[in-house]
RNA sequence: GGCGCCGUCGCCAAGUGGUAAGGCAGAGGUCUGCAAAACCUCCAUCCCCGGUUCAAAUCCGGGCGGCGCCUCCA
């Protein structure tokens, strides 16, 4: 698989270091709030990463992702709610896995807390590491990183420090730091705010600090296979990273890393807690929408393209699955045994060019129009009578392949899984309705099937009979 | 001021040197009690201007337009 490393500037092929797994750390959220779509859109283009990873590369894949439980908005919205911090904290990882559970996102191997004591304590170490190494000093109680005492600082963002003039906006006098670009590895606190001492000073972790130490305790030490997160990670988050992880090992720390771009509203802004202009997964389905429109919406897009997201968009997502569903669906009626070689060459023909589209970097919209174009092909089979039993077996099978990646059907079949209305009942009405076209009073017929649109299930006759399906 | 990305059909979006995937929407047709679904057909020369090349949406230069980072941020 080839996949684009912010490093090296450049798509690269990838492979584990070590042996068959590959280990992986990723960015998560800042429990303080509900994350948003914008943040699930990096969740969800990361997870179809490890999703390939795992089932089409075939590597045993190890992911870390952090929970921020402690930084300026944790411990001041804490206050304002009166809460502790862990509680509060608390209620916002229940609620990103109820969203991620939602999209469908995979289970990681391991979701660290930093404010968990075996992750201080090993902050605590890299930060004692760093003073040993003679990259820090301490400012008012605080601890801070030194840049000019690592000659590679910048290599991961590239920025020209040179360049930083008027216009640009830094952070002056808020602490009394040495360089401007130097940043707080333990953070003096105040006395109403959370504290720690492991033998660094009592304090708390600056916001770089755990992924440095979470990252290679939890993944067996350096280099770590990938890194990733969203683009405005970049700096200054993950080039600190590098800083801390290498100034405390004298090791490079990871060898890939993978940025997903941001997710804009239709005006073309960034969506940000701050101007308040955000949508959260729960909100998109207040309005009606499907999880899996919105996933499908989240890669139609590759990852490294900004995407700009409309409701419009979401409408388009949820009728382009449908057509997905609906062949899949016209599968069950086909009866006739056997197999056609047309077919079992386009089947074929359609995994492999998804996988080349997968491997390429991830490119998802071009998988998702391997798909579609073997969709067609399917449908025009159905039409022809050009297909058997044996040969549904093998599509049924590609599109599991298909899917075990992008993740799409199967959130959608959870989705409809509840119907608006219950099944037994749509059955029964099916039934009545059926009886009442036999006798040719298509009035009441129509009356049935009306009465069901509103109610949100549409019905389709058919030779085989009448289906019904959520709207 | 510095660094970087992007500009492909009405909308969304792949392709990045060999003559434009796919989805949505639209038009006509087949099928159907009607509807839906499905199928068939139709629907772009790639922001503009130069250049390189046998050949460019794809490379180079210059414009115009949009966005990101340099500050908390997925």
């Amino acid at each position: 698989m080839r996949l684009y490393n912010t490093l090296t500037r450049s798509e690269e092929p990838f492979a584990p270091l070590r042996g068959q797994q590959v280990r992986m750390y990723t960015c998560g959220l800042t429990v303080y709030a509900r994350g948003h779509i914008g943040n699930f859109r990096t969740f969800v283009c990361l997870d179809v990463l490890r999703r390939a990873l795992k089932h089409l590369e075939g590597y045993d894949v190890r992911q870390v992702m952090n929970y921020t439980d402690v930084d300026d908005r944790t411990i001041k919205e804490s206050q304002k709610a009166g809460r502790p911090l862990r509680e509060y904290t608390d209620q916002y990882i229940a609620a990103y896995l109820e969203d991620a559970a939602t999209l469908g996102l995979e289970t990681v191997e391991e979701t660290p807390r930093a404010t968990d004591e075996a992750n201080l304590r090993a902050m605590t170490e890299m930060v004692q590491a760093l003073e040993k190494n003679g990259h820090t000093y301490r400012s008012d109680g605080s601890i801070y990183f030194k840049i000019s005492t690592l000659p590679k600082y910048g290599q991961l963002a590239r920025l020209d420090h040179e360049g930083i003039k008027p216009g640009a906006r830094i952070d002056t006098d808020k602490y009394d730091k040495e360089d401007a670009r130097d940043f707080v590895l333990w953070k003096a606190t105040t006395p109403d705010e959370p504290t720690w001492d492991f033998g660094a000073g009592p304090g708390r972790p600056g916001w770089h600090i755990e992924c440095s130490a979470m990252a290679l305790r939890l993944l067996d030490g350096a280099p770590i296979d990938i890194h990733a997160g969203g683009v405005d990670l970049v700096f200054p988050h993950h080039e600190n990273e590098i800083a801390q992880a290498e100034g405390a090992t004298g090791e490079p720390f990871c060898r890939f890393w993978v940025h997903v771009e941001h997710l804009l509203l239709g005006e073309g802004e960034k969506m940000s807690k701050s101007v308040g202009n955000i949508f959260t997964v729960q909100d998109v389905l207040a309005k009606g929408f499907r999880a899996s429109a919105l996933r499908y919406v989240l890669l139609a897009v590759h990852y490294r393209k900004q995407l700009r997201f409309t409701w419009a968009s979401l409408a388009q997502a949820d009728e382009a699955l449908t057509r997905v569903m609906d062949c899949l669906a016209r599968l069950d009626a086909v009866t006739r045994p056997g197999a056609h070689d047309d077919l079992t060459a386009k089947v074929a023909s359609a995994r492999k060019g998804f996988a080349e589209m997968m491997a390429a970097d991830l490119n998802t919209p071009g998988a998702l129009g391997v798909m579609f174009e073997l969709v067609r092909a399917v449908n025009a089979a159905i039409d022809a009578g050009q297909i058997g039993t044996d040969d549904v077996a093998a599509i049924r099978d590609v599109f599991d392949y298909f899917d075990q990646v992008l993740g799409v059907i199967s959130v959608r079949r959870a989705d409809d899984a509840a119907p608006p209305v219950p099944v037994d009942e749509i059955e029964r009405v099916i039934g009545e309705r059926k009886a009442a076209r036999s006798r040719r009073d298509f009035a009441e017929a129509d009356r049935i099937r009306d009465e069901l649109a509103k109610r949100g299930i549409v019905l389709e006759d058919s030779a085989q009979g009448t289906r019904w399906k959520r709207k």
